[in-house]
Order: structure tokens, then C-alpha cells, then sequence
DNA sequence: ATTGAATGTAAACAAATTGTAAACAAATTA
DNA sequence: TAATTTGTTTACAATTTGTTTACATTCAAT
């Protein structure tokens, strides 16, 4: 399930969008300023953000400022919200990273429309609670894997390697994509650790699940 | 440099839009009506178009539908051009796969700002760009090559030599450009090494695929 | 047709990459 | 705390990929 965040410090607001975006089977989040909008961000790492512009403690577009210098949360859509028409603004809140916005008052079918288009246009797929391929079945929220119905055991590394394959079966990802996504970009190991846990994640998955890619890195079969 | 391709029916808008864009930087082209638009796309594969929403002959969501419908050009940008501000229509020109919409009249620094946010915003997924040429298709992402659908196997630098050549099929890459791409200029290799990956390739994609240009270098038959 | 340069191709070898087991460290649980 | 699980590194084996060489073949100009 995609997840979004809304950041905006009037109640009425962030009831008037949950209350819709609900309704479509988004998962929300909520914070009412800037700083917690970022500290959310950080943590639940949502698909998308919509974002008032005008907030206390730290404004729509300095929170947005943050975000995009931020390796990890750089692929976040951001969409801002504005009560305000002047062009100006708009091109501030776009020059600083935001990928559309939308004027208040706000009409929950454009809304709506616009948070899909959006989703369709700029996701890979990220962050959905169950990925099933083949006889493989993952649920994220339960942390657990299944064989053909039969529940594996998969160590914390193993199953966030999963998690990240599977995003994209077909698709080949490299040992520094999976460092920046699986340890973080801060945290350094050595890329030689993907192997071992990729070969543990054969054992437990049968040989021929993930494939090498040599001299790029691994993917899942399609 | 960036392509970005107009089509609208006015030829008022089409030089205002033109000059503006050019002034930025961007190679601009442009069809005036739907036809032309799709025909144009598919010859100068421009990396965002404009477009307007209602044209003679085939209409911007009919236009776009048929870009998004086209493995070959489904990566181009989309922003529509509409006169109306009823919400209908817009939502229509995102479900058809517009990825935004500017509302005239158009303010020319709204419009860049718009422009370029794409852009950026885009270009961090580029790299999932595909190439299809004959039977033979090419995913950059998932580091695949199928013929006639069905996967094949290339190692690494027969993969790096093939993506160069299917660039620009017909051209003739000569053996210093490839070295220069494929190598890189500060690895030496004889260029005689090129020939062997040029006939293992031969050998993966049949031989008619690529052909000598004795006294020059290779091409991919168009 | 002859010639000679350019290219095709197989085989040998070199280099790079990955698989895997084992040892150890760190974290977690009982 | 001890026991267990998980994570990381390392070393070495196995495999794949890349490069060169040598010789065969082709092709165009004479």
C-alpha cells in the first residue's frame, strides 16, 4: 500500500485529506509542521508528501529544500499545497524541488487524480505491503516469508535484501543501489557482505530465484 | 541538450512558446496538430512535449494516449496545454497519462519553472530507458536483452557495446568512437579486441544485426 | 585473377568476478 | 550472563568474462 504524509498545521485540512485519500486505499500519515514533517519523512519513508506551504516552525519549501538534499528521501513526490495564486510562489515551491501542487480550496476528485497521476508517473512500485512472485510470498507488515504457503525464517538482512528485489522482478540491482537501500549510505560495509547474504538467501529460496548478473549485480527471476 | 516538442494549432503560441523555451536552452520542435505531434515524437524522440489539449485532426488525450501506448516512447514527458479550467478535463489529460498541465494564458516563468522541474525531476529515473530495434529490445534497467521476446545473455561489455551501437541504428560507430565509449579513453585495448565482442554479439543476435563498414567500423542495420 | 589490407574466428591465456565456507564479532534472547 | 542468532569479513576455489594472438577468410582495388 502506497503511503502518504501530509504536513499541514490546520486540523480541519489534514481531516479533509485523510478522510479522502483513505477512501482510495493510500495509507496516511500526519505531521503539523515542517520539523515533523521531516523527521516523518525520514522514518516512514512515504511514496509521496503533500505539504502546505505556509507552516510554522519550518515552511513547505524549506522542509522540500531538505528532502531533495537528501540521498535517501530523494525520490519522494512532493506535492504542495497552497492557498496563495501568485505565480511567485508557485515557482519557489517548484524551483525547490516540488513536483506539482495543488490550490486550496481543494477538490477531493483533482486531488485524488492528481495523487495517482503522480504515483503512476514517478514510483517504482516502492513500499507495498505484500509482494508475491512465483512461489515466493512476502508480507511486510507480518515480516514474514512464505514458500508455496510454508513460512521461512529469514534474518532482518536477508529479508530487507528481499524486500528490495523483489520491488522489481527483472529488474537488476547493483551492489551500490542495494548498499544505499538496504544499509543506508552512511553505513559502510563491504560490498562483498551482498554476496553472502544473497547466497544464504538461495539456500533458503532455492538456487534459482535470484539470479548474478556479473559484473553489475543480482535480480530476482521474472 | 534537452528536446522539447510543441504541438498546438496556433501559430501564435508556438513562437511565444518557442522563444521562450529557446531563451532557456532547449532544441524545440513542433507539429501543429495531433498527427504531426505523434509522428514528430516518434522521429525526434524529444525528452518532454508540449502539448494542446484541443487540436484538429487528433486531439492532445487522443495524441497522448498513443505516446503512453508505445513501448518505444513511453518515457517522454508529458505537460498539456488547456484553455479550460474545468476540473473534468483535467482530470481526463491525467488519467490518459499527461504528467502535468499549464492553464493559459501562460505566464512565460511559471511555464520554465514547470519545464525544468520535470526535467529534473525525470531525469533521476533516465536511466530506465529502453530501445527496441527490429526484433531485438534492450532494458537499460533490468540489464536484459530479449529477441523476439525471448531473453538472451550478454556479458557485460558485449551488453555496454550493443547499447552504444543501438543508439542510433544505421550510424557508423567507427572502432575510436566505441573504444572512447565503451572502454573509455584511458584504457588501452587493441582494437582488434571490438572485432571478437562484435562477433560474439553476431553470433547472440544473428548475423545480419550488425554490419561491417570495412575501412571504418560497425553499424546496426536499420 | 592477384594482391594486400581489413576483418572473421577459434583457441589460449589473463583478469575479474562471484560462490562458499569458515572464523569471528555483534546483537539479541533466554 | 550464557546461549543463540545474525551480521561481517576474509580467504580461497570456481567460474565467467575479457584480451590477445594466430591464422583463415573476405573484399576491393589493381
Amino acid at each position: 500500500m502506497k503511503k502518504i504524509l501530509i504536513v499541514d498545521d490546520e486540523k480541519d485540512i489534514l481531516e479533509f485529506l485523510s478522510y479522502n485519500l483513505k477512501k482510495e486505499g493510500f495509507s496516511i500519515y500526519t505531521a503539523s509542521d515542517g520539523l515533523e514533517g521531516l523527521e516523518k519523512t525520514k522514518k516512514i519513508k512515504p511514496d509521496l508528501i503533500i505539504v502546505d506551504l505556509m507552516m510554522p516552525k519550518m515552511n513547505g519549501i524549506e522542509m522540500c529544500e531538505n528532502i531533495r538534499n537528501d540521498k535517501k528521501l530523494s525520490n519522494v513526490i512532493i506535492l504542495f499545497l497552497t492557498a496563495r495564486s501568485e505565480d511567485y510562489t508557485q515557482i519557489a515551491a517548484l524551483d525547490s524541488g516540488a513536483d506539482d501542487f495543488i490550490k486550496k480550496p481543494i477538490k477531493p476528485k483533482l486531488l485524488i487524480s492528481k495523487v495517482k497521476s503522480l504515483m503512476r508517473r514517478f514510483s517504482l512500485n516502492k513500499n507495498l505491503k505484500n509482494y508475491i512472485h512465483k512461489d515466493v510470498e512476502l508480507d511486510i507488515e507480518k515480516y514474514s516469508v512464505k514458500i508455496k504457503g510454508d513460512n521461512i525464517n529469514l534474518a532482518r538482512k536477508e529479508f530487507d535484501l528481499l524486500k528490495l528485489l523483489i520491488n522489481q522482478p527483472g529488474k537488476v540491482y547493483t551492489r551500490e543501489e542495494i548498499l544505499n537501500d538496504v544499509w543506508g549510505n552512511d553505513i559502510h560495509v563491504v560490498d562483498r557482505t551482498i554476496d553472502v547474504h544473497i547466497n544464504r538467501l538461495r539456500d533458503k529460496l532455492g538456487q534459482k530465484f535470484i539470479e548474478t548478473v556479473k559484473g553489475i549485480g543480482y535480480k530476482i527471476c521474472e
